[in-house]
DNA sequence: GTAACTACTGACCGATCGGGAAAAATTTTC
DNA sequence: GAAAATTTTTCCCGATCGGTCAGTAGTTAC
């Protein structure tokens, strides 16, 4: 056992060596690729374990089993997301709202390229009611949706953003930013579409903004 | 070996019974909701069978293997939405054509909550490259994006659609719809929002056509 | 340098996977 | 009602599933 993986930690007595670290690291990244691609239920452990270029009891050993392994694959996309977002978004001044949900689009569209996982394991878990989804949503999705939709009431009461439920339009926001991006494979051969492709990234972060955000920033100077 | 499944049909030589019908019927529904749920690979035919209350062996019979039973299961979501929405645009005048955005949103709306497979099927294939995200897309995406993207060229010219990539946009107006659908059970918990109530899926769709249709059409009489 | 601990390997378990074959049951045709 | 065809049932196969465990290799602490 070790002490990424969840809640028990006790005591170390000696510390991690830095293959165990590798080994974890590559099985996390594997993890995150084969869950996002086939659903829990559709990833075998082996499946991950050799998509690492590990042998497969490592997983019981450094994650105790498949459902542990998952929620430290999870953890880390949301984690590392949360990390980019916060950085993206300290950047911008506190008095251009406008900028910052421009910025928080931008974001979550980068770094959806970047790890389509973050929108496909929401997807896969999504599907049915499982003691996964309710984790993911009470440790990431919520504290994700109640900070963003407080951003959202005052761009409405500025008029930047339409009249309507921001709980909505939040979740419109959300889909056609990871929602598409996870559809990209579909999107290039029925429409065209090449998310991989910066300059469309660009113009649909372009028109996520026109389209939700149609309203103009007060200037305050 | 039946008629149902694919491409080959042979020669009946005397009719198909009416338990076989049923059975074939009832491996479908339940075929679609276990796929929808975990996807092509994380779906066992067992199951598929127990859902449905038939003996396992009997998917053989009927659909070959289980990749047949798969085409046969997304061909009838997909072949029943298509009716459904041929016959609602059907009864919209052909000079109203933001009624019929309209009426497209809301149907595509109204049977994505009552057959959330539509979309869920799509964004269980969607993650990989695979003879069935070929075949899916082939046979049922690309014609009715192609369709759909053609009016919406023509909305752009009148002003209702806002300027952009009619092909983005038209993806952002079916995750919006399909996508919402699909996280209906992490909206819940997240946000508050219950898709299963007729008053939010009326809002979502008002909140689509107010957002992705702002202009207004122009009257032609 | 060696003892103690961590990390990895290889072999294995019972359960379940997709699929096949033969026999039994049911329905149709005449 | 008997023969022929269709549909269902029962039993089976080799492969793979998640997980365990004893033993080995590698690293750390002293």
């Amino acid at each position: 056992m070790d002490g990424q993986a969840g809640a028990e930690t006790a005591k170390p007595a000696r510390k991690q060596q830095q293959r165990s670290i590798v080994t974890q690291q590559k099985l996390l990244d594997a993890a995150i690729e084969a869950f996002s691609e086939n659903g829990f239920k559709g990833t075998s452990t082996r499946d991950i374990a050799e998509r690492a270029g590990v042998h497969h009891p490592l997983i019981t050993y450094h994650f105790k089993n498949k459902d542990q392994l998952w929620k430290a694959a999870t953890d880390k996309i949301f984690r590392e997301f949360n990390i980019s977002l916060v950085k993206a978004m300290a950047e911008v001044p506190d008095v251009e709202p406008k900028t910052k949900a421009e910025t928080f689009v931008r974001t979550y569209l980068h770094y959806s390229r970047s790890q389509p996982a973050l929108h496909r394991i929401i997807l896969q878990e999504a599907s049915y009611a499982s003691e996964r989804l309710d984790w993911l949503t009470e440790i990431h999705l919520r504290p994700l949706f109640e900070e963003v939709d407080k951003a959202l009431v005052d761009l409405q009461d500025i008029g930047v953003v339409p009249p309507g439920s921001t709980a909505l339009l939040f979740n419109m926001i959300r889909v056609c930013a990871g929602g598409l991006i996870a559809l990209k494979l579909e999107l290039k051969s029925t429409s065209g579409i090449d998310l991989d492709c910066d300059d469309q990234i660009a113009e649909l972060a372009d028109l996520i903004i026109r389209v939700f955000f149609p309203g103009d920033q007060p200037t305050i100077n």
